[in-house]
DNA sequence: GTTAGGAATGATAACATTACCAAATCGTGC
DNA sequence: GCACGATTTGGTAATGTTATCATTCCTAAC
């Protein structure tokens, strides 16, 4: 049988010590076969008689060679890379889920691009225009603010788009989201429940779907127990939360519960309600949308609402990959809404802890 | 003077529809020129003629084209592509880090390619491979522990790398960490300030370099006071560190001051605190490794070392690029060498706030 | 008028890989 | 012994861009 180097017309069995990256090429003439047939034994799509691919596997140990992921993007125009596009990264809410998207992607095969908005529809255009000029396979993206023209599907042309956390306008793009509206409803309804009649919103701006679906959530409930609304948008500052909330509990109707928009505007608030010495929950029961990890700590540890911000950034991605697979944009988008959960803890007047 | 369409040779001036994405002999043929002249127009290396550059850039626009960064890519060996590697992406801290990697990225025309290492060097050296193979022209990395021959510079070849927060063995890698070492001992001396003799560090693992900094800082501020060491580092669960913590509390010399090597240690602790009901700062004075966004709302507000994770990735990414441009590895790394700031709340029995 | 020199532009090759087709090899059945 | 089918392997082309070299055209100097 064909046994190593029995010098026939074998070329020199010396492996050479390249200062470049060894190639396919490289291997072929070591291994004495042609290109084509080390392609075929990486990737595994055709026949290759055990020998030969013996042959070939240690070629490519000795010459330590890996495949160029570049090359094989710009030959098959599919380039195993996913592009993230997010508002933010400090975020310990955009961390979970850029954790959970490069933890799905990776577990796929494919690596991921990242980018942030910091909530402006500019950036974000200018980089999914980058993404799809590096060619990625599919885009996820929590989009910035409401801005939708930037992520509508015909810009991208045939590259597959999921959003995730925010919706957009064009409701033929795909999307995870979660019960904003009925999570922040539920809650409002568990502070009316504690008895309290004046409850005021604070919040970032209503352009973020997420917030104003949760002001919805709140003004229903509000609504459907005869109660007059109370909202703040300007959340977006520590000495304009101060202000508002100064000024709220100054007036004649003052609040006996606040429920936040988000982790921001629930720092602020926290920092307004420090600033102003009022104590919580007696003078002002607290609830707020989004758990994080300080949470129990605070005081007094604070009632929130909980979502699975890696469950959403997974379910997002695994979604992208199926599309990707599929090869085409379905004319009309799924829509995956996870649930959430409300935390009590003591802030909001709960005697749980 | 040329006049556009004055018909002569110019091919018909009618925009082609194309199906697929166009390319450069695409903008090539609409302008009536050569695809190097294109090129040309778009990179600006050579002279090209006004009415010409006009030409093709009146044709890049109908055309909407956009160069195939791809192709650019393989064939120019450079892909203005750097790779980040980080142990999680959850944690704010991390977080942070990267977001200051992607802006200063970006702010110098480079994409970023993301992986997390979950604190794994076998995952690790799966992430750097893959990057290898996407040809990155460089890599920022914090490494996952120390396990220091993995992001040693041999394994890169000619890619270079810096790695940041924490150190590898190979010290001819650049390099940009904070003062932990002394971070830490001037926490403990500040401790030791407020009297406290029998000050217990508990922490993550030392096989984390941040970790055994601090720890050897901690040391050394209580070697100098004369006082006798204790350490705990077992703080990656939280029944681990209630059990740790249970067993100080109860021996006969209980400490009176606890200082946490890290974020997810001070978590651990605080929950160990509260499921022990010891008070703070009163039977236990506590002080903790690195700031967070709710330490001031905590009971009572946490007394912390400040670290500048933005600075850092900042700093880190800036070397990397310089590298790049460069060219080449310097024989001996640089080391930058942050400082860090001592953020006094009550936690630790100062009663500035 | 001729030619040298410079400016502007174009043709070609190369980058590493894989799809497609062609060729070589082998065994088997008549 | 020969032909045929199956199996394995290799050659070639193509992907989009840019470096290099060649070519064209124009101006100016003799």
């Amino acid at each position: 049988m064909s046994e190593d180097g029995s010098g026939k017309k074998t070329k020199p069995a010396k492996v050479p010590t390249l200062s470049r990256k060894p190639t396919m090429s490289d291997v072929a003439r070591l291994a004495g076969v042609g290109t084509m047939t080390v392609s075929r034994v990486l990737s595994g799509t055709a026949v290759v008689s055990p020998e030969t691919a013996q042959r070939v596997r240690t070629a490519i140990e000795q010459l330590r060679y890996r495949p160029n992921e570049i090359a094989r993007a710009f030959r098959g125009q599919r380039s195993k890379t996913i592009g993230l596009i997010l508002p933010y990264l400090y975020d310990p809410f955009f961390g979970n889920c850029a954790h959970a998207v490069t933890r799905v992607a990776k577990e796929n095969g494919y690596t991921v691009i990242i980018a942030t908005s910091n909530e402006d529809p500019e950036t974000e255009y200018g980089e999914v225009d980058r993404m799809l000029q590096r060619e990625v396979d599919g885009l996820v993206a929590i989009p910035a603010r409401q801005h939708d023209s930037i992520l509508g599907r015909n810009l991208l042309g045939r590259t597959p788009l999921v959003v995730f956390d925010r919706l957009v306008a064009d409701r033929t793009v795909d999307a995870v989201t979660v019960e904003n509206l009925a999570g922040a409803q539920k809650m409002v309804d568990h502070l009316i429940g504690h008895g309290h009649r004046r409850i005021a919103f604070m919040g970032l701006s209503r352009d973020i779907f997420t917030i104003n679906e949760r002001f919805l959530g709140y003004r229903q409930a509000m609504q459907d127990a005869g109660l007059v609304e109370d909202a703040f948008f300007g959340c977006d500052s520590e000495e304009g939360t101060v202000a508002a909330l100064k000024q709220k509990m100054a007036s004649g109707n003052a609040p006996t519960a606040v429920f936040t928009s988000n982790t921001l505007a629930t720092r602020y608030v926290l920092s307004a309600i420090l600033h102003l010495g009022i104590r919580i929950p007696d003078e002002l029961a607290f609830a707020g949308f989004d758990d994080f990890d300080m949470a129990e700590f605070t005081a007094p540890p604070l009632t929130v609402v909980r979502q699975p911000a890696q469950q959403m950034g997974e379910a997002a991605t695994k979604l992208l990959i199926e599309r990707i697979a599929q090869g085409e944009i379905p004319g009309t988008g799924s829509r995956v809404v996870l649930p959430v959960e409300l935390v009590l803890r003591s802030s909001c007047g709960c005697t749980n802890r």
